[in-house]
DNA sequence: CTCTATCTATAAAT
DNA sequence: ATTTATAGATAGAG
């Protein structure tokens, strides 16, 4: 929202998202608080942020709704921090994280080429389309940043004019005074 | 919001008030929704209306959730000593498989042609190549199936001769007797 | 932080 | 459920 429309995907963080996911946070948290007026909800909202920072909001008492969610949510759904059923629980939720890395780390080898031979023809086709799509956004993220280069080296005075190797091969002859110069890429 | 401003209080539970609850829990969730894939931030949301039902949202795993708060939060109080030190252990072997997940989820999103503005030129260059070294090996990959299907057929007689395209436009006047055949690809 | 143009949510009506 | 008018949220700028 505002000045532009936000595609909802993965941010790069930077000092404005992180003035944003402020301002997202607030927003979140004021609706949370107007749901639990206007109806007479007990709302509660944990929120971590990727580096691992707490933010919670509770019109109640988090722990207390907690506890009601825990009641309803079939007896032990969140285990007691009872030391057995804790050191149990963390040690399922090691296995979950554990088995996120195998996945990703799969993925990972497919997408350097490696470990083929556990894919179908139809995932090795698709894995290639996405390849080249990937290829083709670096390629152009190159050719990107080499354009900021030159307007770098341009704004600095490295360079008078920039020379096209079609340019270089007719001969310089006729050319104006270069100083210094690069060859177009 | 809407047609009129609606003052944030206690609302009568009208049968439009409830049609506005499910509104706003919607609003509420979509927002949490798109507040965990902006900034990547772990999220959930309990809600419980005024006749007692549970609405709940977790971009991943309630439980997991409230139990990284309670890690968090016990802090404050004096649990037993074995406890502390069965949570400290896990909490430390969890950051560290999340941040390992982090490390796959970045460099899977480089690999997918994602987020490369965190890439210095070098590293793009390298990740360019290696992709093309994936595509490779995947295009070979492709071809050695290929080829296997076509032995499976052989094997199983449904192709007498494979027939080159050259040979094709040759002609086959001077070839053997055909029955069935393909085309090399 | 404040401002504001623009986008989104939603109250009310259909 | 769908539409519409309006209040509210917020991205970017100052």
């Amino acid at each position: 929202m505002g000045r532009g429309k936000t595609e909802i995907k993965r941010i790069e963080n930077t000092r404005n998202s992180q003035v944003s996911f402020c301002k997202r946070r607030n927003g979140l948290k004021k609706k949370a608080n107007e749901l639990s007026i206007l109806y007479e909800a007990e709302v509660a909202l944990i929120v971590f942020c990727s580096r691992g920072r707490l933010f919670e909001y509770s019109n109640s008492n988090i722990s207390s709704t907690i506890e009601r969610l825990k009641r309803i949510s079939d007896n032990s759904v969140t285990p007691d921090l009872d030391k057995v059923f804790a050191t149990f629980y963390y040690q399922e939720e090691s296995a979950k994280l554990r088995q996120q890395i195998q996945m990703l780390e799969t993925s990972n080898r497919h997408l350097l080429g490696d470990s083929l031979s556990t894919l179908t023809a139809k995932e090795l086709e698709e894995l290639n389309k996405k390849l080249k799509g990937s290829l083709k956004r670096i390629r152009s993220k190159k050719h990107e940043m080499l354009q900021a280069e030159i307007e770098q080296f341009y704004r600095r005075g490295r360079i008078t004019y920039l020379i096209s190797s079609e340019h270089l091969r007719r001969g310089l002859q006729s050319s104006p005074p270069y100083k210094n110069f690069v060859l177009e890429i």
